[in-house]
DNA sequence: ATACATACC
DNA sequence: TACTGGTATGTAT
């Protein structure tokens, strides 16, 4: 079967020169971002040393080549970039990229062991070619070339500091070490399982005749999960299915069957729960386990159990599965991938078998190290986990804390035990890709789209959001973003559409390829109902007309709210002794009934429709269509967000509002908005919410002076150790950031 | 808060 | 012909 596929000289010729040059590897760059530029696998699997070596071998070619030419060409922009391309241009013929792109990579990669220096002029022309054939690869060179700017950049910086005393440096870098091996911890036992090519293997076990043949899931356009006779032809995840085509003429497509995948892998956590009730699953076909507790209630050795776990589903779906045991996550997961595909490794739970084992271990194996990371920490010459720690201190210098932090830890082979850690979503999206559409109605048809689809999506978890972004990619495969965080929650495909519109229409004209919807800042739909109003104001018993009070501290414990609701408050007023006249306006919060609700809603909307249309008509930013217009032209339109939002003459449009819509006879007064001194028969926490925001927005824009406050909301760059996700619920931060915001309002009142 | 980039599967 | 889709998070402004 394999000559069929003529793979075995391949084979040879692909381990020859792996030998030979294992350390090709360390040349990286480009190309495999062009043929890959989103990253990786779907079913996450690399597979056995052999084939495993292959891929890497394709990758190799690819970098390493393209890695030359950009090289060559950046030089040459010193002299002349003009006289350069010119010259390529002038070298190479228009053959047709495809046959150019197919030779060198199944040419090349078998003949990589003496190609030295072969390949200059070849290069430069699968460069052309694809350039000028494709709209990916001329994006995906434009990303390259930003890269290496970052990257000669932080060159220069890093020339300046070698010759800087580092010894204060070296002292915080030797601190930071110490106390991260204090944190260390090798007491538990945890387990990265991820089944072996899974969508492929599942498709493999419905349909036998599959077996022993190159085949793929996905389609044309983009492949999900590669089987193994595929991956000896370079086939991989995330790789377009034409191009596998190529690499692979006789390369079967099998269209993606999801609900099945997602049943199977139902049946694999089933297991999973058997071992660690807790386990987290990071896909279809990946989790960790902490079996710690397992493996001291049955005294068993580590892989023996992870044998079993492996046994029972192969047992339970007939799909194999590779698993890593180590002390920590990071540390499982590279160890699931050592003996892929139906293996398992274990690494001692020792540090120094541990730190010898990271020692020499590629950066790039981290999980957290992409491609672009990889790069930069190669051009500072680290390449291991060893470097890594030996440069740390140049680490130091040059990146934020925050990834300093997390390259500490890698080099030290330190790493999260937590894998109980519950999860909730932060976002909710959906976006598709079509054959670019300009027309106006052609794209709104498309946001219809996606907007029933996310609002299906969302009523699955009840959610509904206040954030919304847009996500344009352009024929020309640039990508933009444009998010506006509303007055008010919505989850409703009429609403997510009605906002969504408004951000596309003020981007038009566009000539897209792909469009994507988002909804952040979510919460459950009934929180509103569930944190009411009180969370926000407290009255003032001896005065009859109450008094509204901001409650920050408070604002997350129900219990002291609602002990301290009828009392005057604030634990904090030493404090705000300054407080201004807005505070000391009368607010009405009897009776907190929801009469008049209906009304109360109808006026909110059409104040609310007033502010957003009033905004997208302000805003003119055109996302250029075509490539004449350069990047930076265009990030200099995209500051229009302030003018979006000026309010202009809403404040009148506001008042007229009011006087329309409220109407003395109909209205009981339940609280009054002491910023515009708006009357409301509405208590919801959304509708003061709303309405307190959309005040907020108008006023603060009328003053134009900042103030001490806005420190306040500033990010403090140094922050935590480890970025441990603390999962708040999240209506609390929320609620705080609320607060802040109406606070920053009252102070500015006050300072003005 | 927003835009964009990186990363993961 | 044809280069994904969903989510999180880091960085810069």
């Amino acid at each position: 079967m394999e000559n069929k596929y003529e793979t075995d000289t391949l084979d040879l010729d692909i381990k020859d020169s792996l030998l030979q040059e294992t350390q090709g590897l360390d040349d990286l760059s480009a190309l495999a971002d062009l043929c890959n530029s989103t990253n990786s696998d779907f079913s996450g699997d690399s597979e056995k040393n052999v084939t495993k070596q292959m891929d890497n071998e394709f990758e190799m070619f690819e970098r390493t080549t393209l890695e030359e030419s950009y090289t060559e060409e950046q030089n040459s922009k010193v002299v002349s970039l003009d006289s350069l391309s010119g010259s390529i241009e002038k070298e190479v013929k228009n053959d047709k990229d495809i046959e150019s792109l197919r030779n060198r990579i199944s040419g090349l990669a078998a003949t990589k062991a003496g190609m030295q220096g072969v390949d200059k002029e070849k290069v430069n022309r699968l460069i052309y070619e694809s350039s000028k054939g494709s709209a990916f690869f001329q994006n995906e060179k434009k990303k390259d070339e930003t890269i290496s700017e970052k990257i000669n950049e932080m060159l220069q910086k890093y020339e300046a500091i070698k010759k800087s005393d580092l010894l204060r440096d070296s002292i915080i870098v030797e601190s930071k070490i110490k106390e991260l091996e204090q944190l260390r911890d090798i007491t538990q036992t945890i387990v990265h399982i991820d089944m072996d090519a899974f969508f492929a293997a599942v498709e493999e076990r419905d349909n036998p005749t599959l077996r022993g043949k190159p085949m793929a899931v996905g389609s044309l356009s983009m492949l999900s999960t590669a089987n193994y006779e595929a991956r000896k032809f370079g086939v991989r995840s995330a790789m377009p299915g034409f191009i596998a085509k190529k690499l692979c003429p006789l390369l079967i497509l099998v269209p993606c069957h999801f609900e099945k995948y997602t049943e199977v892998s139902k049946e694999v956590q089933k297991v999973f729960a058997q071992y660690d009730p807790q386990f987290s699953a990071m896909s279809l076909d990946e989790a960790y386990l902490n079996i710690t507790d397992y493996l001291d209630r049955t005294k068993q050795q580590p892989a023996e159990v992870v044998q079993k776990i492996r046994n029972d589903i192969f047992y339970k779906t007939q799909l194999t599965a590779s698993a890593g045991i180590a002390p920590n996550k990071l540390l499982a997961k590279i160890c699931s991938d050592i003996n892929k595909p139906n293996g398992q490794y274990q690494l001692e739970s020792n540090r120094k078998v541990l730190m010898d084992f990271i020692k020499n271990l590629s950066i790039r194996k981290i999980s957290g190290i992409g491609r672009v990371t990889e790069r930069i920490l190669n051009a500072l010459e680290i390449k291991t986990c060893g470097d890594l720690l030996e440069k740390l201190v140049i680490v130091y210098k040059l990146f934020t804390p925050t990834s300093f932090n997390f390259l500490a830890q890698v080099a030290l082979g330190v790493g999260s035990t937590d894998v109980a850690m519950e999860w909730n979503r932060k976002s909710m999206s959906v976006e598709r890709t079509f054959p670019p559409l300009h027309k106006s109605q052609d794209l709104c048809k498309k946001l219809r789209e996606l907007a029933d689809l996310l609002e299906n999506d969302l009523a699955k978890e009840n959610l509904e959001g206040r954030t919304i972004s847009l996500k344009f990619k352009l024929k020309s495969f640039e990508l933009f973003t444009r998010a506006k965080t509303l007055p008010k929650y919505i989850h409703s495909a009429d609403d997510l559409y009605k906002y969504g519109i408004q951000i596309l229409e003020a981007e038009m004209p566009l000539d897209l390829r792909l469009l994507g919807l988002r909804l952040a800042a979510l919460r459950d739909r009934n929180d509103e109902l569930k944190y009411g109003v009180k969370k926000y104001f407290l009255v003032k018993e001896e005065n009859p007309k109450k008094k509204l009070r901001l409650d920050m501290q408070n604002s997350e414990n129900d219990a002291l709210q609602e002990s301290t609701f009828n009392t005057l408050l604030p634990s904090d007023s030493s404090e705000n002794t300054d407080t201004p006249d807005s505070l000391e306006r009368p607010t009405c919060l009897e009776g907190l009934t929801d009469m008049n609700q209906i009304q109360m809603y109808r006026h909110m909307d059409q104040c609310l429709d007033q502010f957003t249309s009033g905004s997208s008509k302000l805003a003119s930013s055109n996302i250029k269509m075509k490539a004449n217009t350069s990047h930076k032209d265009n990030l200099s339109e995209h500051k229009l967000t302030d003018k979006i939002l000026q309010p202009k003459d809403s404040q009148l449009s506001t008042s007229e509002i009011i006087e329309t819509s409220n109407n003395e006879d109909s209205a009981i007064i339940h609280w009054e908005c002491p910023i515009c001194g708006q009357k409301f028969s509405d208590s919801s926490e959304l509708r003061i919410n709303t309405h307190a925001n959309v005040c907020l927005n108008m006023n603060s824009k009328k003053k134009k002076n900042k103030t001490s406050s806005s420190s306040l909301l500033k990010r403090t760059t140094h922050s935590s150790i480890h970025k441990k996700n603390p999962n708040r619920r999240k209506s609390t931060s929320k609620s705080r950031i609320k607060n802040l915001s109406l606070l920053d309002f009252f102070e500015k009142n006050s300072n003005s």
